[in-house]
RNA sequence: GGCUGGGUAGCUCAGUUGGUGAGAGCGCACGACUCAUAAUCGUGAGGUCGCGGGUUCGAAUCCCGCUCCAGCUACCA
């Protein structure tokens, strides 16, 4: 899907019940990221993100907090998950709750459409249940009772037996389509990225898929089935549904058309809901599989998978509010490959702002401006004869946006940060080899030194348009200071395609001042 | 147990279909420079490529065994 006019890509919904943490974020920021790029090209662009509202564990958490399930999803959607949005800088299109009648109203049509079409049907479920619990536990959740329980299989949690009971569910037939997911994940290669979670998913499928129980009528925090109100459906049935709600499924055909199928960003956890329940509920309904599904690693701490109860989960703004959205954003795409796990620890984050952020790119701002400042009262100088050291700037500044652009288009985000940065490595190295500070000394060299700060202002400008992505907020700053904002017009309104052909910035427009955009943090602490 | 990945310089990681002396960034040491956020640029030190076999003229790269780490092994999201 590298070029097309249309890009369509969503976040997981949020567990609303969950505390947001890197984790969540890192997501988000991914796909906005390869969002605001893609819009940034001109490409007809949708992000969407919302929440997940119902199930059992919101009910049951609403209830012991006094609150109805909306009451307390409404609070929890305002007080943790909106903010979170604003936190790491989202520019999400939209945001979908599934409580909303635009959702409810069309997994209902969408039911009644699979229900009709013979894919439903009634059946038994049989489950260990723990009374404790009041709920359904899988094999994993059970260990072998010991003492007067001993050859008993009991409840992890309650050491009591479970009672195998029985209830009537309805059942989506998912097992018809293990050959065609098959098929699918044969001829479109891409449709499962990376390819090691491409071939986990195959392994799964290869084995056989089993029917899905999708209702449950031991609690009523749900949507209910259109044809059977004693049962809500089952929760991942609802909130993968939101993907298509959100676009007009069910009531706008139109906008619907417009902008499926989408490409899912998931996290590895939850990949096999989304390429395996997900498209066979599609082709159960006659409708396009998602374009792909990309399942990204985990955020390790200390070499383990980040966890709340190992006191590693780490809340966003415990970042953001040291080093800023804009770094936050920076080190999630660059540092970890996308879509392998990846280390995260205080020291690695300190030391790549101070180094590539603070010395790297916001050195070369301010160096490159204060001589602006200092050498042609404050006007973009003009560009004279180009000799091989600019031209090689410019080479590299072209074959960045080619290479970013062709590894956003892989899904490859960390790729493309790093062909951009190839650009502020090349121009700190440019400014020391030319010294323009040597060449002021002799106005004989007014010319020479013209087109070398022309150059370094060139430069940034297509940094900031590169990494506006990445780094709203920065790079907004330094297109202020470079007199783009009043010579170009707005750094959002500037193709990032073409940000690569040299000489856009006019000779004679005056810079500004700018405060240096990656501050030095004291003692990290 | 089965399955999917991974174990490469102090740290985080690249290493296409096996082939000139194994790479990057950071950190460290030394040097250059001074426009800049005590920033920049250059040079250098540093590795039995998890362990043991095998295939090959030649393997970090293929095959076998072993070992260590992480994840998955479906209807809680």
């Amino acid at each position: 899907m590298a070029e097309g006019s249309r890009f369509y890509v969503t976040t997981p919904i949020f567990y609303v019940n969950d505390v947001p943490h890197i984790g969540h974020a890192y997501t988000e920021v991914a796909a906005d990221v390869l969002a605001r790029w893609h819009r940034q090209s001109g490409d007809d662009t949708w992000l969407l993100t919302g929440t997940d509202e119902h199930g059992q564990k919101i009910l049951r958490t609403a209830t012991a907090n006094g609150a109805t399930p909306q009451e307390w999803a409404d609070r929890l959607v305002e007080s943790a998950w909106k903010p979170l949005l604003d936190t790491i800088n989202i520019a999400n299109d939209d945001f979908i709750r599934t409580t909303e009648a635009r959702h409810e109203n069309n997994v209902q049509k969408f039911l009644t459409t699979l229900y009709d079409k013979g894919y439903i049907y009634t059946g038994e479920y049989e489950g260990a249940y723990c009374v404790g619990c009041e709920e359904y536990k899988q094999a994993a959740d059970l260990i072998a009772g010991t003492g007067e329980d001993a050859g008993q299989q009991v409840c992890a949690i309650h050491s009591k037996p479970v009672e195998i009971l029985h209830e009537k569910n309805y059942f989506f037939r998912m097992s018809d389509f293990t050959q065609a997911l098959l098929d699918l994940y044969e001829a479109n290669p891409e449709f499962i990225q990376p390819e090691s979670a491409r071939n986990e998913v195959i392994a799964f499928v290869r084995q056989g898929l089993e029917d899905l129980s999708i209702s449950r009528s031991t609690f009523d925090w749900g949507i209910k089935l259109p044809w059977d109100d004693t049962h809500v459906v089952y929760v991942w049935f609802d909130a993968l549904l939101n993907y298509i709600t959100a676009i007009g499924y069910g009531e706008d055909q139109a906008n619907f058309d417009r902008r499926w199928p989408a490409l899912h960003i998931v996290g590895k956890d939850i990949l096999r809901f989304h390429a395996v329940i997900w498209p066979a509920m599609l082709m159960a309904a006659g409708l396009p599989v998602p374009a792909g599904i990309f399942g990204h690693g985990w955020l390790l701490v200390g070499g383990e998978k980040m966890s709340k109860s190992k006191l590693t989960g780490i809340a966003p703004n415990e970042i953001t509010d040291t080093f800023g959205s804009d770094a936050f954003r920076y080190y999630f795409t660059s540092a970890i490959t996308f879509g392998q796990d990846g280390s995260f620890s205080w020291e690695d984050l300190s030391a790549r702002y101070e180094s590539e952020l603070a010395n790297g790119f916001g050195n070369l701002a301010s160096r490159s401006l204060a001589m602006i400042t200092r050498y042609f009262e404050g006007q973009v100088p003009t560009e004279g004869a180009v000799t091989p050291a600019d031209a090689a700037i410019h080479d590299v500044v072209a074959a960045a946006v080619s290479q970013a652009d062709d590894a956003i288009s892989r899904v490859a985000v960390h790729e493309a940060v790093s062909n951009i940065w190839t650009i502020v490595d090349a121009l700190n190295g440019y400014i020391t080899e030319q010294e323009p500070w040597a060449l002021a000394k002799d106005p004989a060299n007014a010319d020479r030194l013209s087109t070398v700060l022309y150059t370094c202002a060139e430069g940034l400008r297509a940094l900031a348009v590169l990494l506006s992505p990445v780094m709203p907020e920065s790079t907004h700053k330094l297109w202020v200071a470079l007199g783009a904002e009043t010579a170009l017009g707005s750094l959002a309104a500037q193709p990032v395609r073409s940000a690569g052909s040299w000489g856009q910035l006019p000779a004679g427009t005056p810079v500004g001042a700018l405060e240096p955009l990656f501050p030095r943090i004291e003692s990290a602490e």
